[in-house]
DNA sequence: AGCACGCCGACT
DNA sequence: GTCGGCGTGCTC
């Protein structure tokens, strides 16, 4: 942070400037001497980048050696009068460029809300000494169209794509150039704009009771603009309180049924009220209402205690309590303490889970000075929090794995609720992090504490705690000593043969499900599938629909009639006939959440069916009316994907069906038993409550899967103890890091001959480690572009991983510079979920 | 990543 | 000829 003035150099400062752009170096820019004071490391500064590009970036550095081989442009402006980023963030960007192969642009990208990366945009003006008609050149008839829009309106680069239906543009804009009809700008947009209310107040004149008295005189024969009077002088005491005048009214709040704002208006006009803007925050500053101290059972008293006491010697803490054991109550109590020491905290959620009651209940204790982070947030909310925990208002942040970028400066605890969730881990675009493991990294930069927190804990993470690196507390109980759900299979082949199945349903489901209803309980339904059928058929010559970008077959959604790829978006209708032999025998194969949606219903004509997955919960607010009329008992069967299995907690349902475990269980993946494990845990934890233990039907055709059997027995270290003898055997973590390359091309022998060289490539100067492949993924065309994969298993704590992943920076940039793989796009996901 | 620019083949 | 395709190189 020091800067070092010496008198002997030339007194200009030049700041190696971060750039979001996937780029591996930092950029250098002048800085004008007039900021020579200002100028400070981790400060925004606006820049040019490229031919007329103006982009935010961050300083990181300032030295006064002017580069040699060019001329280092001007910082056109400093935005921050103290830094936006801090050391401790410098550090943690660093790192997580380092350890998940990607640019320190990459990260800045993604860790900076984008109101705080302001960019231009280019504008298209016509010339203003330019006259159409007066022109002695000619134009083309695309020109011309665009000439005519522009004499009405400036337009953006993307308005003159639509306009001409063209993505090339250059030419076009550069004739015109030439021919001096139009000029370009670069215009910056405002991106984050404080939120305001316009209030009113009365004209400091009339601050007396003397002036209001002879206001009345002269108002006398206005009876509207007196009622509005009135009504201000009844919220705002201005003769027994004259400072509250100050503060005013808000508009819309004295403007009511009987006051019409043509009045108010008049006042305004005639100086006896004022009109003013104040900002105001876009979270309600309710303050909080102090519930009364919970009262921890026993065993929570004894599971934090154990925690407290990890925490004098371990910096990780690992909390496995079962579903319902009242984690929830163990972290408010934490959080508090940690806030008490004057500590900031971090409670990180999985994105669906975060907008329940949980959020609801800490709020009331916490009040304002608890700040939410979530993904539905607009960007000016964004915006609001990070400015919060920069200025100190926020000292506890609630949030989605990217509130670990926010800047905090003095944590004291993190807290990682459902460290399983892979939701933690962000697959594309880069930096694929995963933010539970970031923040350990920043626990430790910070020197605070990590809780994680899970009724279903990652092998890892419990691997870990096992072998002492982290402390374990286990919490075996259900509060209030509620009874773990009963767990029951409904063997599908029996069924086959005794003719049991109805539709999708097993005839102990349906019997279960009516049972329920009848006692006025709920249903949940689990289906980890959206869409009405996840594939068509024709039956007679098999044709099946494919994406026309990706090798899948397309999933038909009846509520909008078509077939979707979930892959790429792409949309087609459902074919009246067969296109290869113009049978008209379609048939859908497969079900989803909606085709489970339709058969509740037919089966179950009283009961009011609700289905709750992506294509339900797309608006701001659809999860939440689907939970709320849940919680009201409006609905009485839930139907849903993963998104039923987070964060729930209702008081009626007594029953979860389970469909479909046994693709979960048999996916292609060394991870699948443990997925199938934790979703069929969870969504088993929001059967039952206090009184009554809930019961589960998980409809299976393999009923004698040892898997299953695990779950019905609720044995959490007998399916751990398994999976890790499978790890070890077959090198998986804990006892390797992964690191999987993948390879795309739009040519799939280009994509295969790139891939099989860089395998040899990487088996060759990586002769020691384990690779697999390359293989084809799964799936092995994505948005028109073919993938292979290489795996790369490295032995834990054996080998120097910096190392080895320098090699892998070096062989694949190594290899997309040669002429033939150019066009290869390659992309590295360290610790791969 | 965007963007400029240049080379090439396919049209009127 | 010009238009639009794509491959290549650069960004302080």
């Amino acid at each position: 942070m020091e800067i070092f003035d010496q008198p002997d150099t030339v007194n200009t400062f030049f700041a190696e400037v971060l750039l979001p752009v996937p780029i591996p170096k930092l950029f250098t820019y002048r800085v004008p001497h007039a900021w020579n004071e200002h100028v400070l490391i981790g400060q925004r500064a606006i820049v040019q980048f490229g031919e007329r590009k103006i982009i935010t970036g961050i300083i990181l550095a300032l030295h006064h050696q002017a580069p040699k081989e060019y001329e280092a442009k001007y910082i056109l402006e400093l935005l921050d009068n103290f830094p936006a980023v801090n050391d401790v963030q410098l550090k943690l960007f660093q790192w997580m460029a380092d350890y998940y192969l990607c640019t320190l642009g990459e990260v800045m990208n993604a860790a900076l809300p984008s109101g705080l990366k302001l960019s231009s945009e280019s504008i298209v003006q016509l010339h203003p000494a330019f006259n159409l008609e007066e022109s002695n050149h000619a134009f083309s008839e695309k020109e011309l169209i665009l000439l005519k829009r522009l004499q009405h309106e400036s337009l953006g680069y993307s308005d003159i794509a639509k306009l001409l239906g063209t993505k090339h543009l250059y030419t076009i804009l550069k004739s015109l150039t030439g021919k001096e009809a139009i000029i370009l700008f670069e215009e910056i947009r405002e991106k984050y704009r404080p939120k305001t209310e316009k209030k009113v107040r009365l004209t400091p004149d009339y601050n007396t009771s003397e002036a209001l008295e002879q206001l009345f005189n002269t108002i006398a024969n206005k009876p509207k603009q007196e009622d509005v009077i009135l009504k201000y002088l009844q919220h705002v005491q201005v003769i027994h309180h004259p400072e509250a005048n100050k503060q005013g009214i808000a508009k819309k709040q004295l403007i009511t049924e009987d006051i019409s704002e043509s009045s108010l208006n008049t006042l305004i006009k005639n100086k006896i009220f004022e009109e003013f803007e104040v900002v105001v925050p876009r979270f309600d500053t309710e303050d909080k209402s102090e519930l009364p101290i919970v009262l921890l059972s026993e065993e929570q008293d004894r599971a934090q205690s154990a925690i407290f006491k990890s925490f004098e010697t371990q910096s990780v803490a690992l909390l496995h309590g079962i579903t319902g054991s009242g984690k929830t109550e163990i972290y408010i109590n934490l959080i508090k303490k940690a806030l008490d020491s004057n500590t900031q905290v971090l409670y990180l959620l999985p994105e669906i889970a975060l907008t329940t009651q949980i959020v609801q209940r800490l709020k009331k204790v916490f009040g304002s000075t608890m700040g939410i982070y979530h993904s539905k947030f607009s960007d000016a909310e964004r915006v609001e929090v990070w400015n919060g925990v920069l200025q100190g208002k926020f000292d506890f942040i609630v949030g989605v794995r990217s509130s670990i970028f926010l800047p905090f400066d003095n944590l004291g605890l993190i807290i990682v609720d459902e460290e399983h969730d892979s939701s933690y881990k962000q697959q594309d675009p880069a930096p694929r992090y995963n933010a539970r493991d970031v923040a350990m990294v920043m626990a430790q930069l910070h020197h605070a504490k990590v809780l994680l927190g899970s009724a279903t804990p990652s092998i890892e993470s419990y691997y870990q705690a096992q072998q002492g690196k982290y402390g374990l507390i286990e919490l075996n109980k259900r509060f209030g000593d509620a009874q773990l759900p009963q767990v029951i299979l409904a063997d599908m082949g029996r069924e086959r043969k005794q003719k049991t199945i109805k539709g999708e349903f097993s005839g102990l489901l349906l019997k279960k499900i009516e049972e329920t209803l009848k006692v006025k309980e709920q249903v949940i339904i689990f289906q980890n599938r959206r869409g009405y059928s996840p594939m068509v058929n024709c039956e007679d010559c098999g044709w099946v629909p494919k994406c026309v970008n990706c090798a899948v077959s397309l999933t038909y959604h009846q509520f909008r009639n078509a077939l979707v790829c979930h892959y790429c978006g792409y949309k087609e209708s459902l074919p009246q006939q067969c296109p290869t032999c113009t049978s008209a025998r379609i048939k859908t194969v497969g079900y989803g959440t909606e085709k489970l949606e339709e058969e509740l219903s037919l089966h179950f004509a009283d009961a009011q069916v609700q289905r709750m997955d992506l294509d339900t919960t797309r608006s701001k607010t659809g999860y939440e009316t689907i939970i709320d009329q849940f919680e009201r008992g409006e609905t009485n069967i839930l139907v849903g994907t993963q998104m039923v299995t987070k964060g729930l907690d209702f008081d009626r349902v007594s029953l979860v069906g389970i469909f479909n475990a046994d693709r979960m269980i048999h996916f292609p993946d060394f991870r699948s038993y443990e997925r199938a494990f934790q979703l069929i845990t969870q969504v088993s934890g929001r059967a039952g409550r206090r009184d009554k233990p809930g019961l589960v039907v998980i409809q299976t055709s393999g009923p004698d899967h040892p898997l299953l059997q695990t779950i019905l027995r609720h044995n959490y270290k007998e399916f751990f103890a398994s999976q890790l003898a499978d790890r070890k055997q077959h090198d998986y973590p804990p006892f390797t890091r992964l690191i999987e390359i993948t390879i795309k091309h739009t040519d799939k022998k280009t994509c295969k001959t790139a891939a099989d060289i860089l395998a040899e490539q990487l088996r060759d100067t990586l002769s020691f480690i384990r690779i697999l492949g390359p293989g084809e993924p799964a799936i092995s065309k994505i948005r028109n572009q073919f993938l292979m994969n290489i795996l790369l298993k490295v032995p834990r704590g054996k080998y120097d991983l910096a190392a080895i992943k320098k090699t892998i920076v070096t062989l694949t940039t190594q290899l997309t510079t040669e002429k033939q793989f150019r066009s290869v796009r390659i992309t590295v996901d360290v610790d791969p979920m």
